[in-house]
DNA sequence: TTATATACAAACACACATGTATGTAAATAG
DNA sequence: CTATTTACATACATGTGTGTTTGTATATAA
């Protein structure tokens, strides 16, 4: 009835992608209607259909706002800084580690992201539209074996993994067994198989790289 | 019309399958109609409708022709006759490497395990009743990694790896690895990425391990 | 201050999928 | 050889979601 400002509508967006995603992790994407997301964020479809062209379109915005923030952390965490020498800290095997853990970390700490790779990874359809968020993600991927292997590059450089084997190699292996973590993490909603694990996964995989 | 024999109906309910397997891969599962995957195998509802009870039923149908036969190639690959030392060339990395290996050639030679595959990651939504299928799905790989174990196990005996890690750890991290392979091998459709590369990837994994 | 665009709510129109119930001809059991 | 079950096809009943259109009060631009 009263018209809102812009803050407001913003605020309402902000709110119906809110309510999207809870609805979402319970019943599914296709399983889910426009008409439940807009009751349970208190709203009519009405809102939904003038912030949102669809509920693909709405599924979009979801996931942009948690791959986004990701990617651009990934730069700082495993390559910002990692040639000044002059800190003996600054071991790119720790690094990489690191990048993992907090990645990680982010899925324990903050539900909304942790919902959000719940729902891309057991509860949608990459079919029709949305099928060409999988060329995003495997476009993703490649970014993420780029700089690994430019960590793995510095780790080479400095002797710490065996020069029998390239960069690249490294970084794909590295990649792949961090895809299958997040997967099974993401699954293993009991936590007892994978979640309360996983820092040890992860130090384990890096620790295997040392010579 | 023409009531048919117990063999036909056999051959009628497969029929039902391969035409929702073609048609889930192509729409997905929910966007699929039974109405559709009648249409496409022949036949009316009231058939689909006689030999399933739903469209889960039907996706679990689906799900077991490849999932079954899977778990029981694995003992055979991975660890029958491990234990008979005479032979030289029974080298339990080699062990592991081939059953890698020989899983990845059945989805690059049997269509339909592929197109299954493609529609358990990707096509398909675990909601409901069908969420369940995602603890048999953990307990599958619970025992995957456990047959591993034992195999890294003989090859840690052999001294073929480094001491400094348990038989556990090495076969987590090969069934992470090879968790994120199969999905990024199920989503790389061009097969640029991941699909033509697989056997380089796998070698790779495992020769990373010798010591 | 007025005109217009905004941010929705409410109403409308349409299609479509699902489950079940009924019909039926032939296979099979006895 | 008859009775019954099987393996479907057909018809029915119903709900539910979607996209669009219209209405409207107010923020905002001019």
């Amino acid at each position: 009835m009263v018209r809102k400002t812009k803050q407001e509508a913003e605020q309402t967006r902000q709110c119906i992608i809110n309510a999207a995603r809870e609805v979402f992790v319970d019943k599914g994407v296709s399983k889910t209607s426009l008409e439940e997301i807009a009751r349970h964020a208190g709203v009519t479809r009405g809102a939904v259909y003038w912030h949102f062209e669809n509920k693909s379109d709405l599924l979009h915005a979801m996931r942009d706002q948690v791959v986004l923030p990701l990617i651009d952390r990934m730069d700082d965490e495993l390559l910002l800084n990692l040639d000044k020498e002059q800190n003996p800290d600054n071991d790119p095997l720790t690094r990489i580690e690191n990048f993992l853990l907090c990645t990680i970390q982010v899925l324990s700490d903050h539900q909304e992201t942790r919902q959000t790779y719940e729902i891309m990874m057991t509860k949608c359809e990459y079919v029709g539209e949305f099928e060409k968020v999988m060329q995003q993600i495997m476009s993703n991927c490649s970014s993420i074996v780029d700089k690994l292997e430019q960590a793995y590059a510095k780790a080479m450089k400095k002797q710490l993994i065996k020069p029998t084997l390239t960069a690249a190699q490294y970084a794909q292996d590295t990649h792949l067994f961090f895809s299958g973590l997040l997967h099974m993490w993401v699954k293993d909603t009991d936590g007892n198989r994978y979640r309360n694990q996983a820092e040890t996964l992860i130090h384990t995989h890096i620790e295997m790289r040392r010579q």
